[in-house]
DNA sequence: AGTAATGATACCATATTAGTATCATTTGTC
DNA sequence: GACAAATGATACTAATATGGTATCATTACT
């Protein structure tokens, strides 16, 4: 089971790289640091331009820049961009079998995993994986 | 993301089902409890009967029973089974790119979220299930 | 012999993930 | 203004995982 999917874990890359410079990158000089395939890295950064973590410029000379602070991009938030909000404890059977959602005794064990994991996803950030 | 597959999710039914029994059941009885279908739940209890969980008796009159007490069965045995050894922190650049795999920032602090996860899921077990 | 069960295995359908291709649009430079 | 170099948008393809079916072989009770 993997945690974290090609994408996010491109776009935590990316983000390092694109802190540590702190200026205007094209893709072509990412995907040179990078080694990952051009055209998937791009849509990558352009997510990250939709949810307004990147911001761009176009044209000649344009490219990407960091947005945000790097303290305030977490690893929650690149999951939930690339990979939909962080929830384990989703229930199989919400429309059809499961008799007792509230009293499932799966449901609370699993909640408690979840509510860890969100913790710790959010407190590792850009920032933090750059210091290391 | 889903931490448990239908597969797993299915089993845990199915054998709490049958710990509340403790005799042979065939599958036809449990599909009418369970409501999952026949031939899926079968492959599901031919896995358990693979894997040392459960015992099975061909013929007329035969089915399966437990074979490994209540206590004895852990989710994660049965994510074992059935989604492969649980590890949240695999590496996803293991064979090319990750230039440093021991100092990884990402690993460290998802092995944390792993083993709260592994601790968890071991001591959720079908007999502490049939408890609530 | 017949029937009711599991064992083994191959297959199909759908969803997700990973990655590619293409055309439109913007913008700096000559 | 023309051209080149960049992103925006979007549709497509390939591979893998998941959920589920189908079928035939084997076993065992009656």
């Amino acid at each position: 089971m993997k945690l974290l999917t090609r994408d996010t874990d491109y776009a935590v890359r990316a983000l390092l790289a694109m802190a540590a410079r702190k200026s205007m990158v094209a893709v072509s000089d990412l995907v040179i640091e990078l080694k990952i395939p051009r055209p998937f890295l791009r849509r990558i950064l352009q997510r990250l331009t939709k949810a307004d973590v990147l911001g761009s410029l176009k044209g000649k000379g344009g490219g990407f820049v960091l947005k945000r602070e790097p303290a305030k991009i977490s690893l929650v938030d690149l999951m939930a961009i690339f990979q939909g909000p962080v929830q384990l404890s989703e229930c199989l059977f919400k429309k059809k079998i499961c008799p007792n959602r509230k009293t499932c005794p799966l449901r609370s064990e699993i909640s408690e995993i979840e509510d860890f994991a969100l913790t710790k996803l959010r407190s590792i950030t850009i920032a933090k994986l750059l210091r290391k």
